[in-house]
DNA sequence: CTGATATGATTGTTCGACAATCATATACCA
DNA sequence: TGGTATATGATTGTCGAACAATCATATCAG
Protein backbone atom coordinates (compact mmCIF):
# COMPACT_ATOMS: atom_id res chain seq x y z
CA UNK A 1 0.00 0.00 0.00
CA UNK A 2 2.75 2.08 0.89
CA UNK A 3 4.52 3.48 -2.41
CA UNK A 4 7.63 4.02 -0.41
CA UNK A 5 10.17 5.73 -2.71
CA UNK A 6 13.18 3.88 -3.31
CA UNK A 7 16.07 4.71 -0.46
CA UNK A 8 18.04 6.22 -3.38
CA UNK A 9 15.08 8.44 -4.73
CA UNK A 10 14.62 9.46 -0.81
CA UNK A 11 18.14 10.59 -0.40
CA UNK A 12 18.82 12.22 -3.50
CA UNK A 13 15.70 14.43 -2.74
CA UNK A 14 17.45 15.19 0.92
CA UNK A 15 20.78 16.35 -1.18
CA UNK A 16 18.86 18.30 -3.82
CA UNK A 17 17.52 20.15 -0.74
CA UNK A 18 20.88 20.63 0.87
CA UNK A 19 22.02 21.38 -2.38
CA UNK A 20 18.95 24.24 -3.67
CA UNK A 21 18.68 25.40 -0.06
CA UNK A 22 22.22 26.60 0.58
CA UNK A 23 23.59 23.76 2.98
CA UNK A 24 26.25 22.93 0.28
CA UNK A 25 28.27 25.63 -1.12
CA UNK A 26 28.75 25.75 -5.30
CA UNK A 27 31.62 24.34 -5.97
CA UNK A 28 32.34 21.98 -2.78
CA UNK A 29 33.23 18.45 -3.56
CA UNK A 30 31.53 15.52 -2.34
CA UNK A 31 33.50 12.89 -0.82
CA UNK A 32 32.23 9.95 -1.73
CA UNK A 33 33.57 7.55 0.84
CA UNK A 34 32.93 10.51 3.63
CA UNK A 35 29.36 11.56 2.23
CA UNK A 36 28.55 7.69 2.19
CA UNK A 37 29.54 7.66 5.78
CA UNK A 38 27.27 10.77 6.77
CA UNK A 39 24.65 9.67 5.47
CA UNK A 40 24.56 6.09 6.24
CA UNK A 41 24.34 4.18 2.98
CA UNK A 42 27.07 2.50 0.50
CA UNK A 43 28.93 3.85 -1.89
CA UNK A 44 26.80 2.01 -4.74
CA UNK A 45 24.01 3.73 -3.66
CA UNK A 46 25.49 7.29 -3.48
CA UNK A 47 26.52 6.71 -6.62
CA UNK A 48 23.16 6.41 -8.06
CA UNK A 49 22.07 9.86 -6.48
CA UNK A 50 24.67 11.56 -8.04
CA UNK A 51 23.89 10.25 -11.03
CA UNK A 52 20.55 11.49 -10.80
CA UNK A 53 21.59 15.34 -9.46
CA UNK A 54 24.24 15.18 -12.29
CA UNK A 55 21.61 14.40 -14.90
CA UNK A 56 19.36 17.44 -12.82
CA UNK A 57 22.19 19.58 -13.15
CA UNK A 58 22.91 20.51 -9.93
CA UNK A 59 26.13 18.60 -9.40
CA UNK A 60 28.64 18.49 -11.68
CA UNK A 61 30.66 15.01 -12.34
CA UNK A 62 34.73 15.21 -13.82
CA UNK A 63 35.64 11.78 -14.46
CA UNK A 64 38.20 10.14 -11.81
CA UNK A 65 38.12 12.83 -9.87
CA UNK A 66 34.55 13.47 -8.27
CA UNK A 67 31.47 15.59 -8.45
CA UNK A 68 30.61 19.16 -7.17
CA UNK A 69 28.13 20.94 -6.23
CA UNK A 70 27.44 22.92 -9.61
CA UNK A 71 28.87 26.40 -9.79
CA UNK A 72 26.10 28.74 -11.70
CA UNK A 73 27.50 30.88 -14.44
CA UNK A 74 26.02 33.83 -15.70
CA UNK A 75 25.51 32.49 -19.12
CA UNK A 76 23.15 29.42 -17.49
CA UNK A 77 21.45 32.15 -15.74
CA UNK A 78 20.58 33.51 -19.44
CA UNK A 79 19.79 30.62 -20.10
CA UNK A 80 17.48 29.57 -17.48
CA UNK A 81 15.81 32.73 -18.08
CA UNK A 82 15.40 32.15 -21.90
CA UNK A 83 13.73 28.50 -21.12
CA UNK A 84 11.63 30.17 -17.86
CA UNK A 85 10.39 32.41 -20.80
CA UNK A 86 9.86 30.39 -23.34
CA UNK A 87 7.81 27.99 -21.39
CA UNK A 88 5.71 29.92 -18.93
CA UNK A 89 4.29 32.91 -21.30
CA UNK A 90 3.08 30.63 -23.59
CA UNK A 91 1.58 28.30 -21.04
CA UNK A 92 -0.29 31.15 -18.96
CA UNK A 93 -1.17 32.52 -22.12
CA UNK A 94 -3.24 29.66 -23.40
CA UNK A 95 -4.68 28.62 -19.59
CA UNK A 96 -8.24 27.76 -18.54
CA UNK A 97 -8.97 29.62 -15.83
CA UNK A 98 -10.43 27.33 -13.84
CA UNK A 99 -7.41 25.02 -14.29
CA UNK A 100 -6.39 23.40 -11.24
CA UNK A 101 -2.97 24.89 -11.96
CA UNK A 102 -4.54 28.20 -11.30
CA UNK A 103 -5.61 26.76 -7.99
CA UNK A 104 -1.82 26.00 -7.13
CA UNK A 105 -0.84 29.44 -8.04
CA UNK A 106 -3.42 30.82 -5.40
CA UNK A 107 -2.66 29.13 -2.62
CA UNK A 108 1.22 29.72 -3.44
CA UNK A 109 -0.05 33.69 -3.63
CA UNK A 110 -1.51 33.09 -0.12
CA UNK A 111 1.53 31.65 1.30
CA UNK A 112 3.55 34.18 0.35
CA UNK A 113 2.13 36.33 1.70
CA UNK A 114 1.54 34.89 5.20
CA UNK A 115 5.47 34.14 4.81
CA UNK A 116 6.09 37.89 4.49
CA UNK A 117 4.00 38.95 7.20
CA UNK A 118 6.60 36.65 9.45
CA UNK A 119 9.74 37.76 7.17
CA UNK A 120 10.83 34.28 5.99
CA UNK A 121 11.82 35.03 3.13
CA UNK A 122 13.43 31.52 2.27
CA UNK A 123 9.79 30.44 2.37
CA UNK A 124 8.84 33.63 0.15
CA UNK A 125 11.24 32.14 -2.27
CA UNK A 126 9.55 28.72 -1.98
CA UNK A 127 6.56 29.44 -2.52
CA UNK A 128 7.81 31.81 -5.34
CA UNK A 129 9.12 28.87 -7.32
CA UNK A 130 5.85 27.29 -6.48
CA UNK A 131 3.85 29.81 -8.47
CA UNK A 132 5.47 29.57 -11.34
CA UNK A 133 5.74 25.96 -11.26
CA UNK A 134 1.93 25.68 -11.35
CA UNK A 135 2.16 28.28 -14.12
CA UNK A 136 3.83 25.32 -16.48
CA UNK A 137 1.62 23.26 -14.96
CA UNK A 138 -1.49 24.64 -16.50
CA UNK A 139 0.18 23.61 -19.88
CA UNK A 140 -1.12 19.53 -18.62
CA UNK A 141 2.33 18.61 -20.44
CA UNK A 142 4.01 15.95 -18.26
CA UNK A 143 7.38 16.42 -19.82
CA UNK A 144 7.42 20.42 -19.75
CA UNK A 145 7.06 20.02 -16.14
CA UNK A 146 9.13 17.41 -15.40
CA UNK A 147 11.87 19.85 -17.41
CA UNK A 148 10.73 22.76 -15.42
CA UNK A 149 11.08 21.16 -12.29
CA UNK A 150 15.00 20.76 -13.35
CA UNK A 151 15.13 24.41 -14.08
CA UNK A 152 13.68 25.92 -11.06
CA UNK A 153 16.04 23.07 -9.10
CA UNK A 154 19.20 25.27 -10.76
CA UNK A 155 17.94 28.58 -10.42
CA UNK A 156 17.63 28.15 -6.49
CA UNK A 157 21.14 26.94 -6.73
CA UNK A 158 21.39 30.07 -8.17
CA UNK A 159 19.47 32.24 -6.07
CA UNK A 160 21.94 30.87 -3.12
CA UNK A 161 24.58 32.30 -4.11
CA UNK A 162 23.40 35.51 -3.95
CA UNK A 163 22.52 37.39 -0.82
CA UNK A 164 19.63 40.21 0.17
CA UNK A 165 16.26 37.49 -0.64
CA UNK A 166 14.29 40.39 0.08
CA UNK A 167 15.43 42.14 -3.18
CA UNK A 168 15.14 38.77 -4.90
CA UNK A 169 11.63 38.02 -3.77
CA UNK A 170 9.46 40.64 -2.44
CA UNK A 171 8.60 43.00 -4.89
CA UNK A 172 7.47 39.85 -7.13
CA UNK A 173 4.83 38.89 -4.32
CA UNK A 174 2.09 41.39 -4.91
CA UNK A 175 3.40 41.06 -9.02
CA UNK A 176 2.25 37.78 -8.82
CA UNK A 177 -1.20 38.38 -7.49
CA UNK A 178 -2.10 40.60 -9.99
CA UNK A 179 -1.03 38.18 -12.65
CA UNK A 180 -3.35 36.10 -10.96
CA UNK A 181 -6.15 38.02 -10.74
CA UNK A 182 -5.66 38.74 -14.57
CA UNK A 183 -5.98 35.15 -15.16
CA UNK A 184 -9.31 34.48 -12.66
CA UNK A 185 -10.68 37.65 -14.61
CA UNK A 186 -10.44 35.42 -17.72
CA UNK A 187 -7.61 37.10 -19.22
CA UNK A 188 -5.00 34.99 -19.57
CA UNK A 189 -3.62 37.42 -22.92
CA UNK A 190 -2.38 40.16 -20.17
CA UNK A 191 -1.83 37.87 -17.79
CA UNK A 192 1.43 36.38 -19.75
CA UNK A 193 2.06 39.73 -21.00
CA UNK A 194 2.60 41.07 -17.36
CA UNK A 195 4.32 37.77 -16.78
CA UNK A 196 6.61 38.16 -19.70
CA UNK A 197 7.69 41.67 -18.21
CA UNK A 198 8.52 39.82 -14.67
CA UNK A 199 10.45 37.59 -16.23
CA UNK A 200 12.78 40.55 -17.63
CA UNK A 201 12.99 42.32 -14.99
CA UNK A 202 13.65 39.53 -12.57
CA UNK A 203 16.50 38.27 -14.73
CA UNK A 204 17.74 41.88 -14.67
CA UNK A 205 18.29 41.78 -10.81
CA UNK A 206 19.42 38.57 -10.74
CA UNK A 207 22.11 39.25 -12.99
CA UNK A 208 22.96 42.34 -11.28
CA UNK A 209 23.09 40.75 -8.42
CA UNK A 210 24.90 38.22 -9.31
CA UNK A 211 27.84 40.52 -11.34
CA UNK A 212 28.23 41.96 -7.88
CA UNK A 213 30.25 38.81 -6.70
CA UNK A 214 33.03 39.00 -9.25
CA UNK B 1 44.33 12.79 -23.67
CA UNK B 2 41.52 10.58 -25.19
CA UNK B 3 38.48 11.36 -23.18
CA UNK B 4 37.59 8.10 -22.49
CA UNK B 5 33.52 8.29 -21.83
CA UNK B 6 32.82 6.02 -18.57
CA UNK B 7 32.15 2.22 -19.19
CA UNK B 8 28.48 3.52 -18.43
CA UNK B 9 27.87 6.16 -20.51
CA UNK B 10 29.35 4.19 -23.48
CA UNK B 11 27.16 1.18 -22.03
CA UNK B 12 24.17 3.75 -21.83
CA UNK B 13 24.60 4.65 -25.71
CA UNK B 14 24.81 1.33 -26.72
CA UNK B 15 21.69 -0.08 -25.04
CA UNK B 16 20.13 3.69 -26.35
CA UNK B 17 20.40 2.47 -29.44
CA UNK B 18 19.13 -0.68 -28.95
CA UNK B 19 15.83 0.56 -28.00
CA UNK B 20 15.58 3.49 -29.94
CA UNK B 21 16.52 1.09 -32.92
CA UNK B 22 13.94 -1.37 -32.14
CA UNK B 23 16.45 -4.32 -31.36
CA UNK B 24 14.52 -4.02 -27.93
CA UNK B 25 10.93 -4.38 -27.75
CA UNK B 26 8.90 -1.77 -25.92
CA UNK B 27 7.06 -3.35 -23.30
CA UNK B 28 10.25 -5.86 -22.78
CA UNK B 29 11.54 -6.72 -19.41
CA UNK B 30 15.22 -6.13 -19.12
CA UNK B 31 16.69 -8.47 -16.46
CA UNK B 32 19.45 -7.18 -14.41
CA UNK B 33 21.75 -10.57 -14.01
CA UNK B 34 20.84 -11.80 -17.45
CA UNK B 35 21.31 -8.50 -19.30
CA UNK B 36 24.71 -7.59 -17.08
CA UNK B 37 25.93 -11.01 -18.32
CA UNK B 38 25.38 -10.46 -21.83
CA UNK B 39 27.05 -7.28 -21.81
CA UNK B 40 29.24 -8.51 -19.52
CA UNK B 41 29.28 -5.72 -17.20
CA UNK B 42 28.39 -6.11 -13.44
CA UNK B 43 25.26 -5.53 -12.14
CA UNK B 44 26.42 -1.83 -10.26
CA UNK B 45 27.07 -0.38 -13.57
CA UNK B 46 24.25 -1.79 -15.34
CA UNK B 47 22.13 -0.51 -12.61
CA UNK B 48 23.58 2.97 -13.23
CA UNK B 49 22.89 2.65 -17.47
CA UNK B 50 19.48 1.67 -15.93
CA UNK B 51 18.74 4.98 -14.27
CA UNK B 52 19.96 7.21 -16.94
CA UNK B 53 17.95 5.81 -19.59
CA UNK B 54 14.77 5.75 -17.34
CA UNK B 55 15.39 9.82 -16.72
CA UNK B 56 15.68 9.70 -20.39
CA UNK B 57 12.07 8.34 -20.86
CA UNK B 58 13.50 5.31 -22.35
CA UNK B 59 12.78 2.69 -20.19
CA UNK B 60 10.50 2.34 -17.01
CA UNK B 61 11.05 1.51 -13.78
CA UNK B 62 8.50 -0.42 -11.41
CA UNK B 63 10.19 -0.69 -7.75
CA UNK B 64 10.68 -4.28 -6.85
CA UNK B 65 9.63 -5.42 -10.31
CA UNK B 66 12.57 -4.46 -12.85
CA UNK B 67 12.84 -1.93 -15.73
CA UNK B 68 10.84 -2.06 -18.95
CA UNK B 69 11.35 -0.23 -22.40
CA UNK B 70 9.42 1.93 -22.18
CA UNK B 71 5.70 1.20 -24.23
CA UNK B 72 5.00 4.71 -26.34
CA UNK B 73 1.31 5.93 -25.52
CA UNK B 74 -0.80 8.11 -27.73
CA UNK B 75 -0.74 10.79 -24.80
CA UNK B 76 2.87 10.95 -24.74
CA UNK B 77 3.13 11.36 -28.76
CA UNK B 78 0.68 14.23 -28.15
CA UNK B 79 2.66 15.68 -25.61
CA UNK B 80 6.19 15.10 -27.38
CA UNK B 81 4.76 17.37 -30.60
CA UNK B 82 2.97 19.48 -28.28
CA UNK B 83 6.90 20.14 -27.08
CA UNK B 84 8.32 19.92 -30.11
CA UNK B 85 6.02 22.85 -31.40
CA UNK B 86 6.65 25.19 -28.53
CA UNK B 87 10.66 24.79 -28.77
CA UNK B 88 11.41 24.41 -32.51
CA UNK B 89 9.09 26.85 -33.55
CA UNK B 90 10.36 29.99 -31.65
CA UNK B 91 13.93 28.57 -32.14
CA UNK B 92 14.06 29.13 -35.77
CA UNK B 93 11.42 32.26 -36.27
CA UNK B 94 14.31 34.22 -34.18
CA UNK B 95 17.30 32.45 -36.18
CA UNK B 96 20.44 34.47 -37.21
CA UNK B 97 20.65 32.62 -41.21
CA UNK B 98 24.39 32.13 -40.71
CA UNK B 99 24.31 30.66 -37.43
CA UNK B 100 26.56 27.45 -37.11
CA UNK B 101 23.16 25.39 -36.78
CA UNK B 102 21.57 26.16 -40.20
CA UNK B 103 25.24 24.17 -41.54
CA UNK B 104 24.18 21.14 -39.75
CA UNK B 105 20.47 21.58 -41.18
CA UNK B 106 21.73 21.80 -44.89
CA UNK B 107 24.14 18.34 -43.90
CA UNK B 108 21.11 16.31 -42.60
CA UNK B 109 18.77 17.38 -45.60
CA UNK B 110 21.81 16.58 -48.13
CA UNK B 111 22.24 13.14 -45.74
CA UNK B 112 18.32 12.59 -46.48
CA UNK B 113 18.43 12.95 -50.45
CA UNK B 114 21.41 10.46 -50.82
CA UNK B 115 19.62 7.66 -48.25
CA UNK B 116 16.51 8.02 -50.12
CA UNK B 117 18.32 6.96 -53.45
CA UNK B 118 19.72 4.15 -51.98
CA UNK B 119 16.20 3.32 -49.87
CA UNK B 120 17.68 3.40 -46.49
CA UNK B 121 14.46 4.34 -44.67
CA UNK B 122 15.87 3.95 -41.41
CA UNK B 123 18.65 6.66 -42.07
CA UNK B 124 16.54 8.97 -43.24
CA UNK B 125 14.46 9.20 -40.15
CA UNK B 126 17.87 9.37 -38.09
CA UNK B 127 18.68 12.12 -40.39
CA UNK B 128 15.27 13.81 -40.74
CA UNK B 129 15.82 14.30 -36.28
CA UNK B 130 19.28 15.78 -36.86
CA UNK B 131 17.54 18.43 -38.84
CA UNK B 132 15.48 19.33 -36.27
CA UNK B 133 17.61 18.94 -33.67
CA UNK B 134 19.94 21.58 -35.87
CA UNK B 135 16.93 23.93 -35.68
CA UNK B 136 16.74 23.75 -31.78
CA UNK B 137 20.40 24.35 -31.83
CA UNK B 138 20.31 27.34 -33.49
CA UNK B 139 18.12 28.98 -29.77
CA UNK B 140 21.79 28.26 -28.26
CA UNK B 141 20.58 27.30 -25.19
CA UNK B 142 22.34 24.02 -23.69
CA UNK B 143 19.26 23.08 -21.82
CA UNK B 144 16.76 23.36 -24.57
CA UNK B 145 19.04 21.37 -26.59
CA UNK B 146 19.93 18.41 -24.16
CA UNK B 147 15.82 18.32 -23.53
CA UNK B 148 15.45 18.03 -26.88
CA UNK B 149 17.93 15.16 -27.28
CA UNK B 150 15.36 13.11 -24.53
CA UNK B 151 12.41 14.29 -26.53
CA UNK B 152 13.83 12.99 -29.93
CA UNK B 153 15.07 9.21 -28.19
CA UNK B 154 11.69 9.29 -26.93
CA UNK B 155 10.10 10.10 -30.52
CA UNK B 156 12.51 7.23 -32.23
CA UNK B 157 11.00 4.71 -29.52
CA UNK B 158 7.36 5.86 -30.68
CA UNK B 159 8.45 5.44 -34.29
CA UNK B 160 9.97 2.00 -33.75
CA UNK B 161 6.22 0.65 -32.99
CA UNK B 162 5.13 1.64 -36.35
CA UNK B 163 5.59 0.07 -39.97
CA UNK B 164 6.31 1.85 -43.24
CA UNK B 165 8.96 4.45 -42.09
CA UNK B 166 8.34 5.63 -45.90
CA UNK B 167 5.28 7.04 -45.13
CA UNK B 168 7.10 8.80 -42.20
CA UNK B 169 9.80 10.29 -43.22
CA UNK B 170 9.67 10.50 -47.31
CA UNK B 171 7.05 13.22 -47.97
CA UNK B 172 9.41 15.39 -45.24
CA UNK B 173 12.40 15.44 -47.17
CA UNK B 174 11.62 17.73 -49.58
CA UNK B 175 9.83 20.17 -47.40
CA UNK B 176 12.95 19.97 -45.08
CA UNK B 177 14.84 21.78 -48.14
CA UNK B 178 11.86 23.93 -48.36
CA UNK B 179 12.62 25.42 -44.69
CA UNK B 180 16.11 25.81 -45.02
CA UNK B 181 16.10 27.09 -48.00
CA UNK B 182 13.37 29.97 -46.43
CA UNK B 183 15.69 30.43 -43.60
CA UNK B 184 18.81 30.50 -46.01
CA UNK B 185 17.16 33.66 -47.87
CA UNK B 186 16.30 35.66 -44.32
CA UNK B 187 13.06 34.88 -44.02
CA UNK B 188 12.87 32.74 -40.72
CA UNK B 189 9.83 33.67 -40.00
CA UNK B 190 7.94 32.17 -43.23
CA UNK B 191 10.20 29.52 -42.35
CA UNK B 192 8.90 28.94 -39.27
CA UNK B 193 5.18 29.30 -40.29
CA UNK B 194 6.23 26.27 -42.27
CA UNK B 195 7.97 24.70 -39.98
CA UNK B 196 4.45 24.66 -37.99
CA UNK B 197 2.41 23.02 -40.60
CA UNK B 198 4.82 20.61 -40.80
CA UNK B 199 4.97 19.53 -37.27
CA UNK B 200 0.73 19.61 -37.45
CA UNK B 201 0.78 16.84 -40.32
CA UNK B 202 3.40 14.93 -38.98
CA UNK B 203 1.80 15.08 -35.81
CA UNK B 204 -1.88 13.40 -37.23
CA UNK B 205 0.38 11.08 -39.78
CA UNK B 206 1.84 9.04 -36.96
CA UNK B 207 -1.61 9.79 -34.35
CA UNK B 208 -3.29 7.48 -37.63
CA UNK B 209 -0.52 4.80 -37.83
CA UNK B 210 -0.22 4.73 -33.95
CA UNK B 211 -4.46 4.27 -33.56
CA UNK B 212 -4.19 1.62 -36.51
CA UNK B 213 -2.11 -0.64 -33.69
CA UNK B 214 -4.75 -0.92 -31.15
C1' DC C 1 63.67 27.39 -7.99
C1' DT C 2 62.17 24.07 -11.46
C1' DG C 3 61.21 19.52 -13.01
C1' DA C 4 60.85 14.51 -12.35
C1' DT C 5 59.56 10.90 -9.31
C1' DA C 6 57.38 8.49 -5.49
C1' DT C 7 53.65 8.36 -2.35
C1' DG C 8 48.93 8.58 -0.87
C1' DA C 9 44.11 9.25 -1.63
C1' DT C 10 39.96 8.87 -4.56
C1' DT C 11 37.38 7.11 -8.16
C1' DG C 12 35.77 3.27 -11.48
C1' DT C 13 34.34 -1.23 -11.62
C1' DT C 14 33.69 -5.79 -10.10
C1' DC C 15 32.23 -9.49 -7.04
C1' DG C 16 29.59 -11.78 -3.64
C1' DA C 17 26.12 -11.66 -0.10
C1' DC C 18 21.60 -11.23 2.07
C1' DA C 19 17.04 -9.27 3.20
C1' DA C 20 12.80 -7.62 1.02
C1' DT C 21 9.60 -8.13 -2.41
C1' DC C 22 7.21 -10.12 -6.18
C1' DA C 23 5.37 -14.07 -9.24
C1' DT C 24 4.09 -18.64 -9.55
C1' DA C 25 2.79 -23.10 -8.25
C1' DT C 26 1.01 -25.98 -4.69
C1' DA C 27 -2.08 -27.39 -1.09
C1' DC C 28 -6.15 -26.78 1.44
C1' DC C 29 -10.97 -26.08 2.33
C1' DA C 30 -15.84 -25.21 1.24
C1' DT D 1 -14.60 -28.39 -8.61
C1' DG D 2 -13.35 -23.67 -7.66
C1' DG D 3 -11.36 -20.26 -5.01
C1' DT D 4 -8.30 -18.88 -1.35
C1' DA D 5 -4.20 -19.23 1.36
C1' DT D 6 0.38 -20.77 1.77
C1' DA D 7 4.99 -22.19 0.29
C1' DT D 8 8.48 -21.88 -3.13
C1' DG D 9 11.58 -19.68 -6.29
C1' DA D 10 13.36 -15.84 -8.68
C1' DT D 11 14.51 -10.91 -8.88
C1' DT D 12 15.42 -6.60 -7.08
C1' DG D 13 17.44 -3.32 -3.39
C1' DT D 14 21.23 -2.48 -0.70
C1' DC D 15 25.41 -3.42 1.36
C1' DG D 16 30.43 -4.27 2.13
C1' DA D 17 34.87 -5.34 0.47
C1' DA D 18 38.31 -5.51 -2.92
C1' DC D 19 41.56 -3.93 -6.54
C1' DA D 20 43.25 -1.48 -10.65
C1' DA D 21 43.40 3.08 -12.74
C1' DT D 22 43.80 7.74 -12.15
C1' DC D 23 44.66 12.02 -9.88
C1' DA D 24 46.86 15.23 -6.30
C1' DT D 25 50.53 16.14 -3.42
C1' DA D 26 54.89 15.85 -1.36
C1' DT D 27 59.62 14.58 -1.91
C1' DC D 28 63.89 14.79 -4.07
C1' DA D 29 67.48 15.86 -7.69
C1' DG D 30 69.67 19.13 -10.47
Amino acid sequence: MSSEPSLTEEIASQLRDQVTGGALTPGQRLSEARLAADLDISRNTLREVFRLLTREGLLRHEPNRGVFVAVPSMASILDIYRVRRLIEVPALAQAWPRHEGAGRMRAAVVRAKNLRDIGDWRGIGSANMEFHAAIVSLSDSPRLNAFFAQIIAELRLAFGLLDSPEMLHAPYIDRNAQILERLEAGDAATASVMLDEYLGQSERVVLQAFARLG
